[in-house]
DNA sequence: CGAATCAGTAGGGCCAACCCTCCTCAAATC
DNA sequence: GATTTGAGGAGGGTTGGCCCTACTGATTCG
């Protein structure tokens, strides 16, 4: 496998030079650039095409988080491992809405930051340490959003449940008989049963009920 | 750095052992030994105290899951990574809960797996590419699901807006009318510019978007 | 200052499309 | 034989688009 090929953007003059050059004596990556503000990135990444962007988070004039949405909106294939300061909530959380796929604090040593590139080259999400025990408290609080699973509307027939997702979609009787390849008339039928079984008096109330017990979404 | 020590846990006998060979043969962990279901491994893990389990979710007796959740209760420090057989949703999510630090389909390659046993080893959180798009639109559903608040659909007047909500409530027009004392036909007008300010072509999608930003709960 | 313009609110007519109910019939499946 | 599934007819109610009128309050322009 070729080495990833990584551009490095910080503004902190000192770590960048660090960073490419413990990275370049290693080898194990071809560090391709450096940039000194988000702008620089966005411009690089476009430019270079890496592997992989180290973004620092905190940076003049375009931030990290704002850099990796722009450079994902142009090359999603771009891995962006995120280097932040301070390992609090918000900038972590921010990160990963932007769509890096890597995130560590910038206390992380070499051989960290190396795994870290090469997940991240491989395609692969990693969180360093620092992060982990955010990341499984996130994914925590996920499970609390989401009811666990309960079986959705056991007195419908099957035919009649994939009706109702898709009512829950927004679908039009004719869409959903193009859809499951039935007539009009026979997904009308089906869908007044829907409505009875749900004791429900028309389409919308439908919706609300399906949707509430976590259809069509 | 000593290489991670690892036990593994699988019931399938030829993944296991190949699993187990093929490490070995690298010399960058040291398998200290291998369990067929979920209560070996348990016990294996109380036992050897090993730095990572790598833990094959479908197993008999105990699953992966629970077998996780007991080694992680004993021994926090044990980093267990998840092999799953499907990338489907549940298998994925259960394991985060139970605790698990990294995850890859069975599908991985050596290095991948080599990788993620090294990051777990070192308290990282890593999961497999085939699994780093869902961990991102996870992401991003806790994402949609926080926003604390944030004013829903500017370009609605108010009394648009209220017509809104108790459409996303189910009410129909007659009754949306008879609600705030307006003529139906005054809110078929409203109903419709609301409809044209949110671009959607009927009840039901209005519905979906008024419900998906919050309205009507 | 007064007129004009504009956005919001309230109402109405018309019409086509869609929705929903009720009812019937037939084949397939269990 | 009962349930499910598929298909259809007939009819009334609802919906949504498009048109129009009228009043109000605010802002802008002459």
């Amino acid at each position: 496998m070729t080495p990833p090929r990584v551009v490095i953007a910080d503004d902190h003059p000192v770590y960048r030079d660090g960073l490419r050059m413990m990275l370049a004596s290693t080898g194990a990556v071809e560090v391709l650039g450096t940039a000194a503000d988000g702008l620089e990135a966005v411009a690089l990444a476009a430019e270079l095409r890496p592997d992989v962007v180290v973004m620092d988070l905190q940076m003049p004039r375009l931030d990290g988080v704002a850099a990796t949405q722009r450079i994902l909106e142009r090359d999603s294939g771009i891995g962006v491992l995120a280097l932040t300061m301070h390992d609090d909530d918000e900038s972590v959380f921010a990160a990963m809405l932007a769509g890096a796929r890597g995130y560590l604090v910038k206390g992380a040593d070499q051989t960290e930051i190396l795994r870290a590139i090469t997940a991240v080259a491989s395609g692969e999400v990693i969180f360093g340490p620092a992060l982990a025990g955010r990341v499984t408290r996130y994914f925590a609080r996920l499970a609390t959003v989401r009811p666990p699973k309960e079986e959705p509307f056991p007195q419908l027939t099957a035919r009649e449940r994939e009706v109702l997702e898709l009512i829950a979609a927004g679908l039009s009787n004719r869409q959903i008989a193009e859809r499951l390849v039935l007539s009009p008339k026979t997904v009308r039928n089906n869908v007044s049963n829907v409505f009875a079984k749900l004791q429900v008096a028309d389409r919308a109330q439908a919706i609300i009920q399906a949707r509430e017990a976590g259809l069509g979404r």
